[in-house]
DNA sequence: AATTATTCCAACCGCAGTCCT
DNA sequence: CAGGACTGCGGTTGGAATAAT
């Protein structure tokens, strides 16, 4: 038995050897660190002996990928990383790398981990299953809406501090958008009371600049509430049919139908994602950190207010059949 | 204060696909 | 082309930390 009172199984010759399991010292991770600066990763097997650690090439690798690297991001997962994780895993399921790519410095198993630990809880508390319909309902109509909501507040409060900072006086914002590195936005009527009047969708730089020209803001715009408020210019968008489209493994049909105004996610498109990745980080994550801070987590700070409000929300459904 | 339960997450495993000889 | 080595992925485990009793 190991360290970790894991059985020692030997699946190749390697195994075979002396190698150490179980928990890194300081010093192995100064001599991957080290080692890894000078000749640079890959070539696992080969690696871990040449730096002169006993361990696999397997254990090196996880241990730099998930820990190690300078560029991982450490922390709890923000509000925003929550939202995009929930939207990638209703898209690719367990695809933890794949969702990886899309969240910047966290590791497939730090997102992993989350969705075990966070999301499945609350499945769990609901008791139904982390794959039904009724949780992937839940997690489309209560969740994502909250977490777009808290979002939006948290940068309502920051927008709202650094206008006081600055002793800016500007008219009431009456919307806020959050813009993404590339065309992406996130946008919540703050005229619209109903939680489902959230939407994600997409828009040109061109129509809407942020005031530093970064690729991100998390700002008042007030100037675009007609913009938001204007009909959908393709009334399908908001259809069963099309939303089917997006989520086909759904049947959004009947009493499953989306909402008016649902929380749509359709202007988050597969191609639009390397853009994303490319931009290398998503710093709207980044600006809204500070902001987010103080609702840190759905999950962590304030939860137990949380779990009541939303088990309160499932308690309606199942007693309205409908959000 | 002590004990028990729960949560979190680093590290492991097996498997499958790819690369190399 | 075959077979072994390597790499990467998703699932699982178990110990440390924290919360609840």
């Amino acid at each position: 038995m190991d360290e970790k009172g894991r059985s020692l199984k030997n699946n190749n010759m390697e195994d075979e050897m002396d190698l150490k399991r179980g928990p890194w010292t300081a010093e192995e991770d100064f001599k991957l660190i080290n080692y890894i600066a000078t000749h640079g990763e890959g070539r696992w097997n080969s690696l871990s002996r040449c730096a002169g650690l006993q361990r696999t090439g397997k254990s090196c690798r996880l241990r730099w990928l998930n820990y190690l690297r300078p560029d991982v991001r450490r922390g709890n997962i923000t509000l925003e990383e929550q939202l995009l994780i929930l939207e990638l895993h209703s898209r690719w399921g367990n695809r933890w790398s794949k969702i990886a790519q899309y969240l910047p410095g966290r590791t497939d198993n730090e997102i992993k981990n989350y969705w075990r630990t966070r999301v499945q809880k609350h499945a769990k508390q609901l008791k139904c299953d982390v794959n039904s319909q009724q949780f992937k309902d839940t997690m489309k109509y209560l969740w994502m809406p909250r977490l777009v909501e808290r979002i939006q507040s948290a940068s309502a409060s920051a927008s709202a501090a650094a206008a006081a900072a600055t002793t800016t006086t500007g008219s009431a914002a009456t919307s806020s958008c959050i813009t993404t590195s590339n065309n992406q936005f996130m946008t919540y009527d703050y005229n619209n009371n109903n939680n489902m009047g959230q939407q994600f969708g997409v828009m040109n730089n061109n129509d809407y600049i942020t005031p530093e020209n970064s690729s991100v803001a998390v700002s008042p715009v007030s100037d675009l509430t007609d913009y938001y408020n204007a009909p959908n210019p393709n009334p399908e968008y908001y259809s069963g049919q099309v939303a089917n489209s997006y989520y086909p493994e759904q049947n959004l049909v009947g009493p499953q139908m989306l909402p008016e105004n649902y929380f749509d996610y359709s202007g988050l498109l597969d191609e639009d994602l390397p853009a994303m990745q490319e931009q290398s980080s998503l710093n709207w994550f980044e600006n809204i950190d500070g902001a987010a801070s103080s609702s840190d987590s759905l999950w962590n700070i304030g939860e137990s207010d949380e779990d009541f409000w939303f088990l309160q929300q499932q308690q309606q459904f199942n007693n309205n059949g409908s959000f």
